[in-house]
DNA sequence: GGCGTCGTGCGTACGATGTACGCAGTCGAT
DNA sequence: ATCGACTGCGTACATCGTACGCACGACGCC
């Protein structure tokens, strides 16, 4: 993919997502269509990560060659986008079985939260794709309505949305790292460094030099503790709105 | 760099990161050396993104080959572990200036979105990086520090300087991308399509479909927003863990 | 039916990128 | 002086996205 350097033009992408699709003409049949393309390749992603997705992987996937791809998906930046919009579809949009927005706005977290942890690539996609589709939307709509009415303005409701749906990206992100063999495997080895019990760290690490820090190293990398992470961060700052809440109530009641 | 797929060796960057400086043994004397190479690959990052550091890029740029970068920086995957920490040097540790936890925090935030603003590249970097280095660990005991006796357990400190410094990341990846030129291009192509100003808008969008939705793009989509929505979403955060504070104390009292 | 054009699949080739391997030269220890 | 450690780096290779153009099938027009 694309490193956040540049990328392609948006309104291709745009085009893509929100067109129409295209009508089969004078030419042969086509036995392949975007929508095989673009599940091919999240189920590669989902298997392997983002950087697993490669024209040819998905090609071989397919059983067709790589280069018939672009026929259908006008590059690898489009088709990103695509993927993104697709498992956007997989949010749920109705929390009116929650009574109020706070609630509501924890079932939200809750169902995005699931959705990115059984696709954990979107969390690496760079986020200099902004180029929304129609599931997007339709997810960024749903949050918002949530929002709408409880006494907010615009901008309040606008900055609301952006700081729980950037909060169950980031929770997302910290709880998935941990599953991470890998990553599980580099934090291991930090552990153990940090507790002495690895070979070279009595060499090297500065021992007492970062007291609160080791005290906080346990928790951080103990996969255990991050659902509960979860929670008490989504609590903090649903508490932060509901004071916010709050005072517009009151003050409008004066 | 390698995409988060797979990546080497923890203890190697870890190495590289804590241990001692290689000294000079009987070969010849080097002109070259991994602060040379880290500072020449995060000029290159500032200006370009985090794509544009290649290895033969930083070769150019210092003047050398660029096998000859391998004999001091064993892989990209470490080089970038190192940026990451040689950057982390740059956060302010002391915040003792300010009175309160809450103001401190306040201050470590801003301090911190300004280091990922001068810096974009940072909120590139996959997180499956989790290799700390002294920068790195001494800006996380400096935060964790400043929750130190305010009354919250160790998880729950553990927690709340998870919140915070995603927050901070958070914000700075909605802040900078309004910046980028593409990013600003991709969101002015969409800005216009839901006002119905671009041509082929009126074909295809689902004008009145998602109104919360369309409220709320203006703003989203205003570059001149985001310093006030950073203050915005920080005093939700920090009031969610005032409310927390005040919670233990009152506890306490009993 | 024949011809021309549109549309599909895809092979070849190329640029870009990380890095394994090994050569040539310098330096220090014996 | 010799040998081994160490440095710089050229060559080559695997991988990846995709431009270009060929071959063939399908459709519309005459």
């Amino acid at each position: 993919m694309s490193q956040p350097a540049s990328r392609s033009d948006p309104s291709r992408s745009l085009a893509l997502l929100w067109g129409p699709r295209p009508q089969s003409g004078r030419g042969p049949q086509s036995g392949l269509n975007s929508s095989q393309i673009v599940a091919a390749a999240i189920q590669i992603a989902d298997t392997g990560g983002i950087g697993a997705v490669t024209m040819r992987g998905i090609a071989d996937t397919l059983g067709v060659g790589a280069m018939s791809l672009y026929r259908h998906v006008p590059g690898k930046d489009e088709l990103i986008d695509l993927m993104m919009d697709t498992v956007m579809g997989e949010q749920y949009l109705d929390y009116t079985a929650e009574t109020g927005w706070r609630r509501q706005l924890a079932a939200y977290a809750r169902n995005a939260l699931e959705r990115r942890l059984r696709h954990p690539w979107i969390l690496d996609v760079s986020h200099n794709r902004t180029v929304q589709g129609p599931n997007w939307v339709a997810v960024l709509d749903a949050v918002a309505t949530i929002v709408d009415g409880i006494g907010l303005s615009d901008w309040e409701m606008a900055a609301t949305v952006e700081l729980v749906t950037g909060y169950v990206d980031h929770a997302a992100r910290n709880e998935f790292e941990l599953t991470q063999a890998d990553v599980a495997d580099a934090s291991a080895v930090q552990l153990a460094w940090w507790e002495g019990s690895a070979p070279a760290a009595a060499t090297w690490m500065p021992r007492g030099q970062f007291p609160v820090h080791e005290r906080m190293t346990r928790i951080w990398y103990n996969q255990d503790e991050q659902q509960d992470m979860f929670t008490f961060g989504l609590e903090r700052v649903l508490d932060g709105i509901d004071m916010l809440v709050t005072a517009r109530a009151t003050t409008h009641d004066e």
